[in-house]
DNA sequence: CATTTGTGTAACTTCAAAGTTACATATATG
DNA sequence: CATATATGTAACTTTGAAGTTACACAAATG
């Protein structure tokens, strides 16, 4: 893999890396007991906890030689934005149709041409 | 490329489709005008916007010979809920907590074990 | 009609993501 | 201490994403 760097979007572009965090809102749990729900090998999910962890989606709580994967908040914060954006882009486009209806009522009366 | 099938996800993890789409909140725009603000080829854009159209961000209206790309609301949406989830889940989890420190005002004094 | 313009796509190259196996290492346990 | 367990990582393979160039074609324009 040899991942460079990974963004929180490049980061949950992967299902496998999804369904991890999905497991982690749960409860945390160690690499193994991940590893245990999924079809592909240890080593892959290794590898995806060590992206997520990049990307700040997680971090570790050493027991042992047991590591176990917690959610991160912050994580989630860059997506959170990028998604606020537009929403907020859609809210303005909607009140700003909304002015407009006020003004010039009969707008909305559907005209043939 | 031969996109096979691209989810919402996969969509916005490439930093020039996510270009794309805050291009596209100002206003609508021809694949070309697209193209001219990246250093990326015209087929490439092309390339991208096949996918956004797949993924559900965006959709086109004919004009002649051009083609303009139009933001569409509902492409937003699998995304949002994704993130909506991870934040019920933060809430609820800091309910809980302020509801155990209701009822057991003493866990907030630090005890050195 | 000939030419220019806007776009799509096929064919190809390159590179990194995602998976594998094999091995290393640290901690726990009999 | 010997062994089992939990994890990390190096080396390698495969696959597909992202880019390129070349070409096709329809619409606009002189």
């Amino acid at each position: 893999m040899t991942a460079l760097q990974f963004d929180s979007f490049q980061a949950i572009a992967d299902p496998s890396r999804r369904e991890i965090l999905l497991m982690l809102a749960g409860d945390k749990k160690s690499i193994n007991a991940i590893a245990e729900q999924f079809d592909i090998s240890r080593p892959a999910i290794s590898k995806h906890i060590k992206v997520l962890h990049q990307a700040g989606f997680i971090t570790f709580e050493e027991k042992g030689r047991e590591r176990y994967c917690i959610l991160r908040q912050e994580g989630f914060d860059e997506l959170k934005e990028w998604i606020n954006f537009f929403d907020d882009f859609w809210k303005e486009r909607l009140s700003k149709l909304e002015q407009l209806l006020e003004k010039n009522p009969d707008i909305a009366k559907k005209k043939n041409k």
